[in-house]
DNA sequence: ATATTTCGTTTGCTAAACTAATTATCTTTT
DNA sequence: AAAAGATAATTAGTTTAGCAAACGAAATAT
C-alpha cells in the first residue's frame, strides 16, 4: 500500500481515537456515552420510535438497542410503551428528564468541535468539509459491504456465510 | 452552530460509522481486528519497536498494547525479545507468519479505501491527509488542553478547566 | 546504598457490539 | 380454527477495546 494511503489510514484511526477520547469527556460531563447520546438525540428528533427502527437507524442490532435502552431507562431518560396495534413492538420516547438532559448536554461532540470548527476561516471550513466528504465517499460503507466480502473470500479457504 | 460546522459534524459521523462498519468487515475477513492489524502493519513498517513506542505511535496505553500483544502472540504473528541495553524493554517484531498474514490480509484495507485513495492524484492525497490531520487536531484539542488550543489558533471564549 | 523513575505486565473494571436462543405476538396456510 | 411460520424484543453469553491502578524489575539519580 502506498505510504500516503497508509498514512491516511493512520490519521483516520487517530480521528477515531480522538473521538473516543472525546466521548469519554462528554460521557463524564453528560453521564451519557456517545451511543446513548445518539439514541436520545434520535428520539428527540423523531419523537417516538420502536426498538427495531432505532436499531436500523443507528446501524446496530436490536440486542444492542435493548441493552442501551436498559441503561437509559434506568436513568429515567426514556420511557417505553407497548405497541397498540402490534403488542410485540416497544415504542420508545424521551421522558421530560430525557429532554432536560439533552437540553443541558447540548450536542456533545458537536458543541466543542463545532465551536472550534466555526472559528476557522471560511475557506478552511469549506476545504475541510470537501475533504471529509471525499473521505466519506472513499469509505462508503454500502459499497464495501456488498463487494468486499466477495473479493476477500478468495484469499483463504474460509467462506463467510 | 454554523451550518457549515453542523455539516462537518454530520460528515464526520458518517466517516466514523463507515469506519466502524469497515472494521467489522476487515475483522471478519482477516481474522485481525483493526487495532491488531494496525499493530502488525506498524511493525512491518518499522521492523522492530518497543511496546512503549507502539503505544505512543498507536495512541493507546501500554496496558492495551500488552493485551493486543497477547492476542497477536498467541496467533504466532509477533515475537518478543528482551532489550539488550535496557532489559526492561520488550522489543516486538513480526514473525514469518505475521508477515505472511499481513501479505494476505491487507486486501481488506487495500482493495477499498487504500486502493481508492492511492488512485487519487498526488496533490489530492496530500490535501486529504492535511485535512484529516487538521480535523484530528481539532478533535484532539479539547483533550490536550489549553496548550494545544493555542497552537491551533485563537479559538473562542471557552476555557477548559 | 537508597530513592526515584521508567517499562512492561497484571488485574479488574466499563462499555459496545455481536450471535444464538427464547418469549410473545402477529400472519399465513392448511 | 389450529398449526406453522415470521417478526419484535429480550436474554444470555461471548468478544474486543480501552483505561487506571498496583506491581515487579530494571535503570538512573542522589
Amino acid at each position: 500500500m502506498d505510504p500516503k494511503a497508509r498514512h491516511a489510514v493512520t490519521v483516520l484511526r487517530q480521528i477515531l481515537r480522538a473521538t473516543e477520547a472525546y466521548d469519554r469527556i462528554v460521557t463524564r460531563d453528560t453521564g451519557l456515552t456517545s451511543s446513548q447520546l445518539l439514541m436520545v438525540q434520535i428520539l428527540d428528533d423523531v419523537g417516538e420510535a420502536s426498538a427495531g427502527m432505532l436499531a436500523t437507524r443507528m446501524g446496530i442490532s436490536q440486542a444492542t438497542i435493548t441493552s442501551l435502552l436498559h441503561k437509559l431507562e434506568s436513568k429515567g431518560l426514556i420511557a417505553r410503551k407497548r405497541g397498540d396495534t402490534d403488542r410485540r413492538q416497544v415504542w420508545l420516547s424521551l421522558t421530560d428528564a430525557g429532554r432536560t438532559t439533552l437540553a443541558q448536554a447540548p450536542e456533545g461532540l458537536q458543541t466543542k468541535f463545532g465551536t472550534r470548527f466555526s472559528s476557522l476561516p471560511d475557506w478552511e471550513q469549506s476545504m475541510l468539509i470537501a475533504g471529509l466528504e471525499r473521505v466519506a465517499s472513499l469509505l462508503d460503507a454500502e459499497n464495501i459491504d456488498a463487494s468486499a466480502v466477495l473479493t476477500i473470500g478468495e484469499l483463504g479457504g474460509e467462506q463467510p456465510g
